[in-house]
DNA sequence: TAGAACTTTCAGTAATATTTGAAAATATGA
DNA sequence: TCATATTTTCAAATATTACTGAAAGTTCTA
């Protein structure tokens, strides 16, 4: 076997298992597919590229390349001489990453965060025992939440340099942890 | 409406609303209630408990039950005098984080972290423009997942004090950040 | 060792999520 | 304005995933 077709093999296992793995980070396989091609092509596609790439249909490649852009992960392109849209992914892995988190954050915690104070705040007066451990746990979970809350957004707002300085800092400190 | 109903009311909507939160966290819905019902619950709670508060089936109530002690989110309980089993959920905050941390980590970064070997491996020797944008994707995304295991791993074996400790230093020192 | 208590499995069914394909809507340019 | 290129929508079809209920398996006790 010869570099290219190592290559087509790599590329197309690429696409495939990335799709897979999308599914476990809930993004559905199609959506993961399509950004996975984008984030490997060194040119904007066109939603029949994607189609023709992908084998799958116009209406799968429109939705799923909309909510790409919906999610801030690609961008329209348009080519002069040119009447279609062309797509073309973020390929920077770093804000790639920080755009992940900061949408997993409102999708994720702060939906959970609203749900944890109202539920703590409609068990507060109950004197059961249930009743306790129920607004004790509502209490330690909102707590977390708030605090997972801050540490994303920080992290989402940083700049790949500065991140890479502070995690090595915190990673260096934790061998010596003595508690 | 007085402090019980109140409570009540909560209990239901927390545990109904965790299980809909569940689904974007790769968990099924199902699992992510009997967690929360075992979460809330003072004492530990049989198969036919969980059945029963949740309105589920026997076998749907075992699977899910079984699954949790997997992940290590659940413990098998036996009471002196009881033949069933009993389910106790693992109640600290922290300590219910590192576990699904963990988890995730093994079943989502390293996975691709194969992955992406394998293909920059099987890319390296192209000498297309295609081939090598596809090679240096490659790499890049290599080099940020490691890293992810590397930060993802050190705070799954974190104590909570700790990591509070170091995480207050780390947000502290962003808002100077200059470069 | 039989029978009761409890756990486990799994084929069939139900619920959910995704995909297709074609029609409708919109934009472009002569 | 009309014909054509392109995008968007969505009802129906398909695929995926989760759940049920009952039967089979296991463990315990007398």
């Amino acid at each position: 076997m010869n570099a290219t077709e190592d290559f087509e093999s790599a590329k197309d296992e690429f696409i495939a298992q990335w799709g897979a793995l999308g599914s476990s980070w809930g993004i559905s396989r199609t959506m993961a597919q399509v950004h996975a091609l984008l984030m490997i092509s060194p040119e904007p596609l066109s939603t029949d590229q994607c189609m023709a790439e992908l084998q799958i249909s116009r209406g799968n490649a429109h939705t799923n390349l909309k909510e790409l852009v919906g999610w801030g992960l690609v961008k329209i392109v348009v080519k002069k001489g040119e009447r279609k849209e062309f797509f073309e992914a973020e390929k920077d892995v770093w804000k790639v990453f920080t755009i992940v988190l900061r949408e997993r954050k409102r999708r994720e915690i702060d939906p959970a965060l609203t749900l944890l104070q109202d539920c703590a705040e409609r068990s507060k007066a109950v004197k059961t025992v249930e009743g306790k451990a129920f607004h004790h746990q509502m209490q330690e979970l909102e707590q977390f939440c708030k605090f997972a809350s801050k540490v994303g957004e920080k992290i989402s707002h940083l700049k790949y340099g500065p991140a890479v300085k502070y995690a090595d800092k915190f990673l260096g400190l934790l061998p010596k942890q003595k508690d």
